[in-house]
Formats: C-alpha cells, structure tokens, sequence
DNA sequence: CATTTTTGTCATCAAACTGTCACATTGGCG
DNA sequence: CGCCAATGTGACAGTTTGATGACAAAAATG
C-alpha cells in the first residue's frame, strides 16, 4: 500500500504540512515547488501517484497536468488537483485536463488520505484469474472457492495463493526460495522452511478430497505439482 | 434500474431527444458534446452505458471508442453507438472497436430503450431493473422491496444496494474496495471497515427469514454471495 | 424545528492465520 | 549399518482479521 507520491506546491508550509500527513499513512513523498521540477522528477522516477496544486509560480498546475497527459509515457500517473477555491468550474476544467481528483483546500488528512487511497485502488490491477483444473481439483480466483472433485475444500489464505500458484505452473519445481517470491511477495522477510509447514497444511486440506499426492517434494530442489504419481 | 448514462451528441437536437426519452425511461442522463468533454466526464464520473455519435466534431465516435476500450478503467463500460445510415460495414467497425450495440437512426424510443435495457442486462445486471431471486431470496428494484420467502425484509438504502448489487453477481468475491466503488460510488472516500457493518447489518436484517448465510465471508478477500453452505 | 433513520467510525472481543521451533522421520551415502 | 542432511509434524505465541455493540453526526421526515 505503499505508494511513492509527488507533491508538487510552492508554498513550504502547505507543502510540509502534506508530506507530514503522506509519511504519517505510510508513504514515500518527493517534493518539487515548481512545474518545471516536478516535470523533470516525474520522468526521473515515475511516481505512483501526484498531488498537484492548481497555482504554481511559473508554468501553473493545469498545464503542468496537461503535458503529463499528453505524453504517453506519464499519462497514466493518477493526478490529485489541490486548490484552494471550490469552485465548480475549476472543477471541471481539471478534470478535463485529466486530473484524477481534486481536493479543495484547507483539507483534512482524512480527507486527503482517503481520496488518495480511493485514486490508487482505482487503478489498482484487477484481480486476475481464470479457473484452473488438474484431475478433478478445481480453483476459481474469481468465486475464491477450491473443490476436488466437487467436493469443497477449506484453505486460508497462503494455502490458497500457494495452490494457485502451483496450479498456474504445474509440473515444475520451485524452490523454496522462489515460492516465497511468487507467494509471499518479492520483498518479505521468513524463514524458507515456513514454506514446508505451508506445503504440509496444504496437504493435510487436499487429503480429504485425496488430491494431496498431487503436491510433490523434489528432494534437494523444492517442491512441485504433478499429476504424474511420485517418483 | 436507474443508470447514468453519457450522451455523446453534438447535434443539440438529437441530444435533447434522447436526453428525453432516457428521463422517461428513468435514467439519469449526462451530455457531452464532443470526444474531448466525453473523455473527462467519463473518467470523472465513469457512467454506466454511454450513447455514443458515430460523426463527431474533432475526434470520431469510432476513435473515441477505441480509447475507451483501450485504457482499463473504462473498458468495461458498455457503448451503443448511434448512427445516421444503416451501413453494415459501418455496422462491422463499430462493433470491432468495441462497441456492445448500434442505433441507426431514426430510431423509435422504443427500439432505443430496449437495446439499453439488454445490454444493460448484459453487462450490469443490477443495472436492467429486473427482480433478481437467490434460493427465496428475492429483490426486486422496480417496487424497491425485498422479500424473503414472501415475508417482507426491511433494509436502509445503503443494504439494499448492496444486496442488489451482491445478487446480481453471486457467488464472486469481492474485496471492501471493489464494494465501495460499486455500492457507495467510485468517487466517495469511507473506510473499507465500514463494508463490514452494513454487511452485518444486511446479515441481521436477512436474519428473520433465515436467509443470512447467502452473505458470506471470505477471509483476506472480502465477501461474497453465495447459495452453497459456507466453507 | 423536533424526531426518526440512516450512516460512518471506533473500541473491543473472538477467531483464524502465520511464522518458528523442537523433535520425529526419511532417504542417501560411505 | 550408522551418520548426516533434508523434510515432515505437532505445538505454540504473536499477529491479523472480522464480528459486534455503541455512538454521534448527518440526512430524511413530518
């Protein structure tokens, strides 16, 4: 959840006061008190996310976002508008220049953190996923529900990413090392045999339906599905 | 049964017409005049179906669509397309771009109504204003009245769209943040915990009929709809 | 304007899940 | 056969997540 957020406002104050309330929910604020800055850093680290007030000294915020927009490598940075009259027309003259939102100044921290965490689950991926099937057991992402044989099969959480990611690559081998990547995530700090004692839970779950056996230890190398008997 | 709906129309005429016959039929109508407007409106308020030109001023129809289709956030939202002839091969290129349907006209408000209510029914089911029924659970939108084995339940607005909007896809999982953009509005920013009291007070209201348990948890992933027993 | 509903948030509680360990097994190898 | 390394297992404490009841603000109602 956290996100790298460009603040771009010339004014120190406000502009403290912003990065303060970003840190404090977690995320990674960079700072740029002009247009022209913030044009430059934009390219430099393509952040998740800008936070863009409408008055600027030099280019304005407006044609700042307009030029962002236009350039396809930055037109789908989301865009949060800060200003500080509400006025309706400005409203939708940001809006047309592609701003994401827009926040009307002064602004609370809630307010501010809950639109940016509205903007960014927007564009968050969705959450992918076909069904996948091996001899009878049966995973659907989109219901998130596991059968084998048409007969429910009860997972937590890791258990169930697990078997997804093993269904999506089956016969292969992964290590230890690589499942806590595809699994975990790319980033996560645990032990490698936590992974056994995952593996030894998704067994015990799939027993029931008999589909354990599909879930294999290669010796040495890390585990595998297979529908071919052990060996 | 009410759905906002954009109306991209430069001929002021015509647009007055449809916005017209879209009040009638009980929509909530929204125009723009050119692709460029219809652009922003649709990213700032992302309409359920939009009544697409086929010859616009600047920017074609055609090539509007083909934007829309193009970037994920709007891909999913139905297009009809309006058209002065009959051209099949026009027909062809708009429903290669994308398009779900095609109006030529004139066309009767009749016939225009009911090509919105089947793709509607098609692609937002909640949106059709067809009752929906699950196992004696049923909703019906047209006399906002929920019953459950013909004994009445009484839900706040807020359970009722979000038993609606459940009903209309069983059995999938939905995340809080999916359910605030689909049941509060894409644009409104209230805490994800806040999915979870309206879904038990939507329990507590099923309760009476015994027809809570449709309404399940799915740990980690959000909640879901579902007629099979919970696990 | 007073009253009633509806709504969004919180604090708290119970349950589920997770990561680790210590110890038991297993398989390979000299 | 006996040793060693790798893996399976059961238990456990800390953490996370969801359910629940209360509450005040906001909106609808009359």
């Amino acid at each position: 959840m956290s996100a790298m957020i460009l603040v771009v406002e010339d004014e120190p104050a406000i502009r403290e006061l912003v990065v303060l309330n970003l840190q404090q929910a977690g995320h990674r604020p960079v700072v740029a008190d002009s247009a022209e800055q913030a044009l430059a850093l934009v390219r430099e680290s393509l952040p998740d996310m800008i936070l863009l007030d409408w008055m600027l000294p030099g280019m304005s915020g407006v044609e700042l976002a307009r030029r962002l927009k236009a350039d396809g490598s930055t037109r789908d940075v989301p865009i949060i508008m800060l200003t500080a009259r509400g006025d309706e027309q400005d409203k939708i003259t940001g809006l047309e220049t592609g701003a994401d939102d827009y926040i009307t100044k002064p602004f609370s921290p809630r307010e501010m953190n809950a639109r940016i965490k509205a903007v960014l689950r927007r564009r968050a991926p969705q959450m992918a996923g076909d069904a996948v099937e091996v001899t009878g057991l049966r995973l659907d992402p989109a219901t998130h529900r596991v059968t084998g044989n048409d007969r429910p099969v009860e997972l937590g959480p890791t258990e169930f990413r697990l078997l997804h990611f093993l269904m999506a690559h089956p016969e292969r081998v992964y290590s230890r090392a690589q499942l806590l990547d595809q699994v975990w995530g790319n980033h996560v700090f645990v032990e490698d045999r936590t992974v056994d004692v995952h593996i030894r839970r998704l067994r015990c779950a799939l027993e029931v339906t008999g589909h354990d056996g599909l879930v294999q230890t290669v010796r040495g190398s890390g585990y595998r599905l297979s529908v071919h008997p052990e060996g």
